[in-house]
DNA sequence: GGTGAAATGAGTGCGAG
DNA sequence: CTCGCACTCATTTCACC
């Protein structure tokens, strides 16, 4: 059996760039710009997070050890940030979920990182969105019952003084894209 | 070294049931309900998704067969939908987000999943919520410019007849509730 | 359903190309 | 940067409680 094939001739994304970027290319960050290799990676750990480290180094065409360094890289790089069960919110007990916007009062809007270290350590909370427009932020809830959110909007949202107005809706469904976060 | 120390005395919700169920409790769906100790593995889990088995099983207080049963029923039972890696978006080109409010013409109101399911297809995507109130959907995605953000919009979108209208905005900044999906 | 021990298989560090 | 080997440790199965 032939280890080192080279099987990971996905599409990815459309950069075109070769096996190497080019000794011209741009600075960018102080990022050291993921290789395909580490974009093939990343795509399947994005799939599957508890892909085995030789199971994952023989779909990308490299030997176990070096797989495991180029990980091991690339999770100390920030590129890969965590690894995460994907948890159904219902089993848990939360059967609703609302996406909340939030609009800033005028005195708050010079510091928000205050409001969303708040707001995000509350278990309700899945994600907030920092947005643009007419409105500052999305907060993304899971509770319990129609009950709960009253009280999570009214607790955390409505009393907080730098919280000028919120616009609740419900989520009928959610659709998360597996392989490419 | 003691090893079967109940050390998962977190609060975790504030359901209230004790460690099983009573015997007089609501019949509730198929789902045969996590007790406290799959409530300690999911939480372990989705805080850090490549927890080793012996790991997960010492700290929620069971044997390791024991514990590695429990998450495989958890897996088939469809509570755990999967293990990802959650990915810097920057770190793959895609410098720039966007929530893209989305409101479907009224021909297209009786059949909503051919959208979600083209839609959330595509490359950029990363979320598709199905939502009440004005809009129909919000589409968050990830891309790589402000240029590809327009074609994204213009070509998957404004192009799609089922689409009324849509509204898009940047997303300056997006944190993520790991520990509790 | 829970457990402990035994066999299989994977993760990890090191020296070398 | 890459690899292969050797050692250590975890995962998984099974009979039994």
């Amino acid at each position: 059996m032939r280890l080192n094939e080279i099987r990971y001739a996905r599409a990815m994304t459309s950069t075109g760039s070769p096996t190497r970027r080019g000794p011209g290319s741009v600075p960018k960050n102080v990022r050291p710009a993921p290789d395909d290799v580490d974009r093939a990676i990343l795509h399947e750990l994005a799939v599957d997070g508890r892909l085995a480290n030789n199971a994952l180094a023989e779909r990308v065409g490299i030997a176990p050890s070096t797989c495991l360094a180029r990980v091991r890289a690339l999770r100390e790089a920030g590129v890969i940030r965590g690894f995460h069960a994907d948890v159904e919110p219902r089993a848990l007990g939360r059967d609703l979920q609302a996406m909340i916007a939030v609009k800033l009062a005028a005195h708050a809007r010079g510091s928000m990182g205050p409001f969303v270290q708040r707001i995000s350590r509350q278990p309700e909370v899945l994600d907030v969105y920092f947005v643009a427009g007419a409105n500052d932020y999305l907060v993304h809830v899971a509770v319990g019952s129609t009950e709960d959110l009253r009280e999570f909007v009214a607790e955390h949202l409505n009393r907080d003084p730098d919280v000028a107005l919120t616009e609740t809706n419900l989520i009928f469904e959610h659709t998360r894209a597996a392989g490419r976060r």
